[in-house]
Order: C-alpha cells, then structure tokens, then sequence
DNA sequence: TATTGTTATACTCTATAACTATA
DNA sequence: TATAGTTATAGAGTATAACAATA
C-alpha cells in the first residue's frame, strides 16, 4: 500500500518498472534544464560524445549512445543544421564521415553540460555519494549484459 | 575510454544517461518477453495493478502509472478488447468506471508475472539482494521528488 | 560480400488541449 | 467550478528494411 490507498504488492518486485518511472521523472526534469539550449536528450548526447570524441564516425556514435545507425543521422542533421557539427569527410574512407564540434557546438556543449550538471545535483541531492555509485555501477553492469 | 575507444568521460558523470541506456536494455529484453502474451509494458503493468486492486478508477491507475487520464484510455482500451478487464459503472459516481480484471485477465497476468520474474532473475543476476535494494530505493526517491 | 550512411516507415510512449457528462 | 473519462493530435524515441556508394 501507498498514501494513495493503491496496492503496489506485484508491481514493487520489478526493478525494471521502477527504473523505467525513474527515467520518466529524469527525463522530464532534464527535458526542461535542455529546452533553453533548444536540445533533447538525444542531441545533447551526441553533441557531449561528439566534442569529447573529435573525428567520431556516426557508426560508433549509434554504438556509443546504444542507437541504429539511421536515428542517429536524423540526430547529426539536427546538429548540423544549427552549425554545432560538422561532417567531414575521411580521406581513407569515402563511405564514411568525421564528426566534430565547431566553436558554437563546443560553447553550447560546455553551458548545456553545466546545466545538467546542477539539474543532476538537484535530482540526486537525496543520495549520498555511495549510494550513487552502486547505482551508476549496478546500471552500467547492465549495459555490458546487452552487448555480450 | 572503453574497449570501443571511445571516450565517455563527460557522459560519465551523468546518472540520467545512465538511467535511460539501462533502461533501453531492460525494456528490449521485457519487450521480448512480454510479446509472447501479446502484451507490452504499458499494459503488462496497467493488467497488474487493475488485477492487484479490483475496483481501481483510472484516475488512480493513470497517477500510479505517472501517466495522463488521456493515455489511459487507449491502454484499458486495449486490455478491455482482449476481455482481459472490464469497465464497470459507479452506482455512486456516474462519471467513474471501476476497473476489475476478467478471469481470462488474471490467468494471463499470472503467467506473464511469472515470466517477467524470471527476466528480471535473468537480467540482474550479477547484483546481489542488497545492492538490488540499494538500487530501487534510489530510483524509488525519484519518484517522490516528482509527486513532491 | 560487407560496411557506411541514408531514406522511409511504423510503432510505442509521453504530453497537451479541448470536449462531455457528471459532481 | 471542478472532476472522470474521452478524443484528437503532436512530438520524441526506437526499430526495421531497403538502398547507393564504397570497401
């Protein structure tokens, strides 16, 4: 039972549902730390992975963000779009492209990156600092589970 | 860095990324095992807690969901075309459908609770109880800084 | 043959506004 | 006026198949 008087008894033994109602709660928060950036979860991702990777290929973005290949392009074009990367080509590859930031990629990346930051802090203030960390670890474990 | 050279040391910091990226691994996995029941999460979890509290308005299954009265609709719809359950009217509140599962409702969700405990056994398998503990009591603080 | 990027498409999930019938 | 349910709609995210150019 809950204040609300609804029997959660089933429910509670999931850790996939409560992680998915986490997520919601997360997402909705950043959704509003990102709208003055005009960036989305996914375009903030890539951009990050993108300034801290210069010359990242849009293959190992999709692996990096767990994505296919095609969203990820709709994801670039955004970002092309506003000028905050660049598709360049790779002389030693002509089928594929090099991503990097511009200047106005990597300003928005560093002000959108201490947004989320202070988002997080505000989300996560309940959790101490171990407590975060068997967290991130236990999520991360899981990753590894879906690319074995 | 990771084995796929990549380089992750901004990403890293973020707990909602890796929130979201476990998430998507999950839910791949629950998809699949779900499909076999011809349910999906949304109505795998809205089967449970209607079978878990006979009676329940969709009021309250749209607010134990975190979801909007408007999605409800479309999820009871479908569970109400499988007869799975039923809406039945409120003598004393003409505007309310009390939610109750079918038998044919409570077999299904029987077998598929079963079947999504053994994914999760599965899927979490390298965390031990306590660090299972750890983890949903702190995707569990979420959701009430949301309700806050 | 296999891979990179691309297009097109479809489906799930989430969010909002506006409506109706009741309260 | 407020609430329960509804309809319609839009947008984000995810997944798949098929294609052209290149390896």
């Amino acid at each position: 039972m809950t204040s609300s008087g609804v029997n959660f008894a089933t429910m509670d033994r999931f850790v996939g549902y409560h992680m998915k109602r986490a997520v919601n709660v997360v997402q909705a928060d950043l959704d509003r730390t990102l709208k003055q950036f005009d960036l989305r979860l996914l375009t903030h991702s890539a951009l990050v992975l993108i300034a801290d990777n210069p010359g990242l290929r849009q293959t190992q973005l999709a692996a990096a963000m767990s994505l296919g290949r095609s969203n990820v392009v709709v994801i670039v074009d955004a970002l092309e779009a506003r000028h905050m990367v660049v598709r360049r080509p790779v002389p030693s590859d002509r089928r594929a492209y090099a991503l990097t930031a511009t200047m106005e990629g990597q300003r928005v990346c560093k002000l959108a990156v201490a947004a989320v930051q202070a988002h997080e802090a505000r989300l996560f203030a309940g959790l101490d600092m171990r407590k975060r960390d068997v967290l991130v670890k236990s999520l991360s474990s899981l990753h590894i589970s879906k690319e074995i």
